[in-house]
DNA sequence: CAAACATGAGATAACGTTTACAGACTCAAT
DNA sequence: ATTGAGTCTGTAAACGTTATCTCATGTTTG
């Protein structure tokens, strides 16, 4: 819309376009009587210059991206209200993309975001975008991936121990309801790589005791409430119900109790252990513990490498694992 | 960045600038031939057009702004997901803001939008920088407000009756615990224009019944975890604890059960009705129940009045207001 | 058959900034 | 007096696009 330009200001002062740049940017020579004439009559004219011509010109935005698969889950935004912080106290801005964990929107949301000629991508990838991904941090465009790896990118990236917390968390489950295997494993999409690690890592806690996962006791869930709904009424409807569940998000977790609840089940009859956001509901019951991923943790991590990949480009390629803490909140 | 311009495309492709901006564009004549031609050397070179150029030269940026008090509140952003949804149908795009709750980096925030040239601004108020919303609105940049209105400023506006839902639903725990007075009220802050008008709805329903609140079940919260916490204790260390607990927000009614549960009190020795998305937490507890604002209908009338805005910006102020569901999931 | 028109493609002037570059002035040191 | 450095300000050329204006061609039309 016709807003007003630094024109528009330098008219209205009386001095040149090239003196209002200079006290906006507070860069070279002006005498400190214009300095204070143009930015009063800067205030007066509630002047707001044009970022989109001044990047252009400056041929650097300050802005990075971020595209995330759910931006609804309290777990990635706290994750990137930390990164937001961290940028915007370094000069920088955050551009948030919700892919919906659909592979072509991923797509173009980081299509926009490279129009906007973004400096930085964080990503939390569905994983199918990796030709792309490799081919944006090969020609300078810095990315860093978070939470999840995505097959055939090589670059910085932050990511938990995911296979290690899970085999913990069902090791536990195992000492506790002993070798009879009835723990059920509730499972990611394979195609994401943190659902694999979980899934990977449940199964090596079986293994370890020389047995095998029953299969009839594996989900194939999608990240979903939906299918953790569907995996508890397969499960608890049958004869020989589970007596423990290890759920690879908070979202089947919700879907599980929401099961339940359909099933007349109390909600404590099953222990469950679970990865994922789920503070509030562990108020609530006495059976559930969860895998507490530290979202500001990494989020502190994910804003540091994007910052020094920003200030050196050559930087060797930097890889953060945090390990999840298995906090067994049953009482 | 030196990525690539529409001149080397039109260098590779033996062409002038004009052609290739007129394939990008689907505007002007161009021959069939040269217009595959063109378009098989951008993908080889894997051109992204610059958008701020773009938007420059075009005085449209296409973009929208919302800022939000709290992106972490996925009732906030599910409303917002939709309006996304719905602006990308469109051809625009969303950028996202997180205010904090607080009035300067709101203002902040603000700036930053405006200086991108977003052509309207969704915005979620801390309710106070009216004077810069009102004349952002009078200066071409339309404005929607949602959820919260703002003091001083008549712009379009998609809320809820939050007076006649807190009305409503303390008028059914007068009814349920009796005219003895022991229902508390946990109110948000007195800034915020949600939580004038329920605790005003609140004190309403008691004075139907010819009483007032008793000022020692009132307090003064601030929407967050910690003010529902500190209620609690307040309350609850009493001789004679309230029956009933009316909260004006998700976050506090959390913070309150978290109270609970540190003082040893079981969860259910209370019935609570509570305002905002707390879906997964009605799954746990028995003596919950919630106002229940739908996001998806708030993000569509959003969605639409910015849109209708955009395309005619002489139209009247429209004001959409939608009743809250109290539904009553006490078993 | 000239005149009108549709088609195709290149030059070029913006859009709102920043940033050389170049003048002009002041003041101290030679 | 002359130089030179330091201070202040303006002119104008970019940044990567789009859109207007040309100027060529055909291709209809009256």
């Amino acid at each position: 819309m016709p807003s007003l330009t630094i024109k528009d200001v330098a008219q209205a002062a009386g001095v040149s376009t090239a003196t209002v740049s200079r006290v906006l940017n507070a860069s070279g020579y002006v005498s400190e009587q214009i300095r204070s004439h143009v930015q009063q009559v800067m205030k007066e004219l509630n002047y707001q210059p044009n970022a989109l011509a001044r990047s252009l010109k400056q041929e650097r935005t300050r802005t990075v991206g971020i595209v995330l698969p759910d931006m609804t889950n309290p777990y990635f935004m706290t994750m990137a209200r930390i990164v937001q912080q961290r940028l915007m106290e370094n000069g920088y801005h955050l551009i948030y993309m919700d892919s919906g964990e659909n592979p072509a929107k991923e797509l173009e949301a980081i299509e926009l975001l490279l129009g906007m000629r973004i400096e930085a991508l964080v990503l939390a990838g569905t994983g199918e975008n990796g030709e792309l991904i490799s081919h944006i941090a090969h020609s300078g465009t810095s990315v860093v991936l978070v939470d999840r790896a995505v097959d055939g990118v090589l670059t910085d990236s932050v990511v938990e121990d995911n296979a290690g917390a899970a085999e913990e968390a069902v090791a536990y489950l195992l000492g506790k309801y002993g070798t009879s295997g009835a723990i059920a494993l509730l499972n990611g999409p394979e195609s994401i790589s943190t659902a694999r690690e979980r899934s990977e890592g449940a199964r090596k806690a079986i293994r370890r005791l020389g047995m095998e996962a029953r299969e009839d006791l594996v989900f194939a869930g999608d990240y979903t409430r939906q299918s953790g709904r569907d995996a508890c009424k397969y499960w608890m409807t049958r004869d020989e119900p589970p007596q423990a569940v290890f759920s690879a998000n908070n979202e089947m977790t919700y879907g599980f109790y929401q099961g339940l609840r359909e099933l007349g089940i109390p909600l404590d009859a099953i222990e469950v252990v679970s990865f994922g956001e789920l503070d509030a509901a562990t108020l609530f019951t006495n059976r559930l513990s969860v895998i507490y991923q530290n979202p500001q943790q990494i989020g502190e991590a994910v804003a540091e490498l994007v910052l020094k990949r920003l200030e050196d480009d050559a930087r060797d390629r930097e890889r953060r694992i945090f390990s999840p803490r298995f906090e067994l909140t049953v009482r």
